[in-house]
Formats: structure tokens, C-alpha cells, sequence
DNA sequence: CTAGAATGTTTACGATGCTTACATTAGACC
DNA sequence: GGTCTAATGTAAGCATCGTAAACATTCTAG
């Protein structure tokens, strides 16, 4: 059908390495994703994987750049082009729930010692961090962008790993919501002593 | 010398085996860290460290929770108890350091899925929780000391993992303080179009 | 149709986590 | 002091893993 070009034995080894990757990461955990499971589910001896990726990590890679782009699916469908702080919330809150979703997925993407030559994992969290520097552009149009896109960022990215990690109660989804719903709201609305913290 | 009651065969091996691994950790990284390898450091048999930890996950969570006294003591030297924003910040510049300087060991405090059932781990990460609940109660005042707690520690807690993962340049330890310092103003100062956000 | 390149397979090695059965030693009791 | 028991460490072994090398198969170009 799609132009990927059927391949020889298999058909597309390398992608259904990936696809088998992440079944098997959603299934039972970080822990299941050997190269062998990977190979055995996908039919293929245990050293096939090696034709198409280095080594393990070189695969673990390919599977963190596809989170990347299906988080920042997930983001968009939150939000096509937020410009207020309250759709800014809404995106907030689907980074967080992404990252509880697919808790072992959002662990290999942000968790690990990252492969910083693999372009394809690069590209794809430019991208989001690049999207993000749009939206508070637009929300923040005062602000120093740089600086804001970062603490945003960290933000949200913190509250997901808290919550992973069981520092935060995630045990329902709304409760998550309004916990990091109140968290933005907090800081936006601080006031420090009553007045305003000197220029950077 | 000390009280520690010299054990039987080896003298030690419950702590020598945290030490070790330790060690490990901060000489090799993560990969490196082996209940065998602890084992050789520790100069004793494979199987020796099963009479101290159930399983390799048990000798990991002992050496997160020394990790997060070891965050808490830093954390105190930057400052013993801060009240102003400017003193928040620099315990902040210390949290993030912190990850900076001993990357696989804050990987390991937070970036795994953590053994719930362990209570030093489950001490020591409350305890690290009560400390900065205290000074968010004492910087921000006026503020909901719960939600405003909560996004203090995402929002430092994430700007260790970004930067832990090259997602921000870490290169000098001066550029991360300004980058946090940089964050941190700017959420605090952030203006929503000139207003303030609706409460809660 | 043939040759070479691309793709998988077999087999093997060393390392790891963990279990079971066994050996040693420390310390309590008499 | 001598003996018993429980705490501690050892030896040996299993299943799994990542990875490498030599080999086989199949696709594609010429």
C-alpha cells in the first residue's frame, strides 16, 4: 500500500522493530524491552535487530523520537495554537497525562541518559521545545520569551515526573488535572511580598 | 573506632554494599551499577549481597534514599532557611547543580520507577517535600502554601531534568545558575496581558 | 542469468540477576 | 570452655541478555 517499499525477509524489520519496541514498553514496562523480545515478536532470529540498529540503546532511541512526535500530537489535540493562560493549562495538563498514560514511554524519552548524535531524537524535541516557545510568545508576549519558555518547560515537565514518580497523588486523572491546574495558577499569580522581584 | 558493631565476616557488607554501589555509580554511571560488580568492590561472592537486599531493585532504592539526604544536606548548606525569593533561588541553583554533578545518582532518585514500599525512600523524599513546603510557607505567604509548593519543586525539579538531558545547555555551572535564576524571574514576574489570573 | 549487496540465521561468548544447597563463623547458653 | 543455633558468606548452576562472527538466503542491478 504505503510506499516503505516492502522489504526483503521480513518486510520492514526496522519499523516493526519500533512498533514492537513500544508494545512491548506499554505492555509490561521498560523492564520487557529486551532486543531479544523485540526480535521474538517480531519473528526474527535475535540478532536481526543488529542489521538495522547498532545496538540496543540505537533502538531505544528510535522509540523515544516516536513518543516525542506522538506527544506533540497529543499537545496539539489539547490545543491547536493556545494564546491565554487557561489553554496553556489545557496543554500543561495533557503533558502531564501523556506522561502518566504511558508512564514507561515518557521514561525513555526524558529519563535516560540521552543519545545526543541520534538526529532523529534531536529533531523531534526541538520541535516541542520549539512549539512551546510559540505559545508563550503568544501568552506571554511581556515577558523575556526565553527565560519563560524554559520555566514553563520545567514546569510542567516536573509536575509529570513528580507524579510518576508517586511524589504527587496521580491515582485519578481530574485530581491530577486540578492539582497542576492550581500548581500554574499559584505561580502566575504569586506575589512576592505583595511586589514585584528586581529584573533579571 | 566508630559503634557500628564489627560484623562477622566481612565487617559490613550491608553498608559496604551502598558504598560500593555509590561508587559505581558516580565513577561509570548507572550501567556500571552490578549487584555483581558491588559484590567484587566489596570483596565477597556473587550471592553474598542477597542476605542484605532481596534484589538488585532494594540495593538501588538504599542508594536513592542516601541520595536524597545527601540532596537535603545540600540543599540546607545553600542556605539553612530561606524567606525571600532571592534566597529561594539560590536553593534552587543548588537543587539543579546537584542533579548536574551527580547525574546517575538523580537519575536513579527519580527517574525510575521507584519501590513504593521502601520506607527510606519513602522518608527521605517526604522529608526533601516538609523542608521545601516550609519555605515556600515563609517566601510566599500570601500564597495557597500547597500549590505553590507543588510548583516550586516541579518547575526547580524540571529544570534539573532538562538540563540533565541536554536539553539545555549545561556546560558551565554559571550559565545553568543564570538559567534557573532567568526562570524563576520570569515566572514570578510573568504579567498575564497586564492582569492576574482568576483565582484557583 | 549471474554477481554482489542487503538481509536474516546460527552459534557462541561473557556478563548479569537470582536460586538452591552447602560451609563457616559469631555469640548465647550451660 | 564447649556446644548449639542462627547469621552470614560461598559454590555452583540456571535463564536471560547484549553482542559478535561466520554463514545462508534472497533481492536487485547489470
Amino acid at each position: 500500500m504505503s510506499p516503505p517499499k516492502a522489504a526483503y525477509h521480513h518486510g520492514d524489520l526496522r519499523a516493526a522493530c519500533v512498533r514492537a519496541a513500544m508494545e512491548l514498553l506499554e505492555e509490561s514496562g521498560e523492564a520487557a524491552l529486551s532486543l531479544r523480545a523485540v526480535a521474538r515478536r517480531a519473528g526474527v532470529s535475535p540478532a536481526a535487530p543488529y542489521r538495522h540498529y547498532a545496538d540496543r540503546e540505537a533502538l531505544v532511541s528510535a522509540v523515544a523520537a516516536l513518543g516525542y512526535r506522538e506527544l506533540a500530537e497529543r499537545l496539539a489535540a489539547a490545543h491547536p495554537s493556545p494564546s491565554t493562560p487557561e489553554q496553556l493549562t489545557s496543554v500543561a495538563v495533557a503533558y502531564v497525562q501523556f506522561a502518566l498514560e504511558r508512564p514507561a514511554l515518557f521514561r525513555i524519552m526524558f529519563g535516560e541518559p540521552c543519545d545526543r548524535d541520534n538526529d532523529e531524537r534531536i529533531a523531534a524535541t526541538a520541535a516541542v521545545s520549539q512549539y512551546l516557545r510559540e505559545i508563550v510568545g503568544r501568552v506571554f508576549p511581556e515577558a523575556d520569551a526565553e527565560a519563560m519558555a524554559t520555566a514553563t518547560w520545567a514546569l510542567v515537565h516536573g509536575l509529570a515526573f513528580l507524579h510518576l514518580d508517586g511524589k504527587l497523588d496521580a491515582s485519578t486523572p481530574s485530581a491530577v488535572a486540578d492539582r497542576v491546574t492550581a500548581a500554574i495558577h499559584a505561580l502566575l499569580n504569586a506575589t512576592i511580598h505583595g511586589g514585584h522581584l528586581a529584573g533579571n
